[in-house]
DNA sequence: TCATTCGTGTACCATATACTACACACTACT
DNA sequence: AGTAGTGTGTAGTATATGGTACACGAATGA
């Protein structure tokens, strides 16, 4: 399983060829917490952290939240919002995507923005 | 907000209305926790139980689980599975569903599973 | 070479979570 | 009238969560 962490260790580190303030110290001063800490959740060694810093970590790295947050198993606020409206409705739908190739899904999105559903 | 314990409390009723034995009592009982603390979980003074818990009380109450963890604000196991691999993509999905009346939804989830997407 | 900065290990900690324990008043039966 | 079962209020609690504090040795840069 590729993990949170892994994920946030390979953005920073892509931020930080470019961009020396991308330490692990220095980014984890920026965010708010130690750098120890981050160290941890990066590889794995800690669970994600709480929505909050995660939100504070997209900023950072500038990253899409929503995608941050969904890698945590954290569903964002919004998004928990629609899907708690529908539960049973929406729940089905994710099912379906599962078996569908990326293309597909892709698809069905710009299908789904464009025509008149 | 029609909330988790609403919910949780109308289906019970509904059950305790052809078998007695679906009280707040026995029901906790059977499920593992105080009835004191059903109680106010029903009555949203506390908020939605684990996800232990909730499984358990949607096997008794004979619900998906799914859609109780939903409602509680837990994405459940497969579903947050089948987001984290996709974060985006589903991302964006969802946030075009909040838009769409349910029977369109309906439609798609029907549309998506015959067509050979 | 010397001072910084780096990532990380160990140990600890405050707060939130997810409950329990028990008492109380009310109702339903018999 | 008494016993059993009902829902709920108050108070307390074990464990999980989400971190902090600080030291250490390695790498970096002047």
């Amino acid at each position: 399983m590729k993990g949170f962490g892994d994920y946030l260790r390979k953005v920073r580190e892509q931020r930080r060829s470019e961009d020396a303030t991308f330490s692990v110290r220095q980014l984890a001063s920026r965010v708010g917490v130690e750098p120890s800490y981050l160290s941890k959740v990066e590889r794995g060694q800690q669970p994600p952290p709480s929505e909050k810093t995660i939100a504070a970590l997209a900023r950072e790295l500038d990253q899409d939240p929503d995608v941050l947050l969904a890698m945590a198993g954290k569903g964002s606020g919004d998004l928990q919002a629609i899907i708690r409206n529908r539960p049973k409705l929406i729940a089905d739908l994710i099912r379906q995507l599962k078996d569908m190739p990326d293309h597909a899904v892709l698809r069905l999105v710009r299908e789904v923005r464009d025509g008149d559903w």
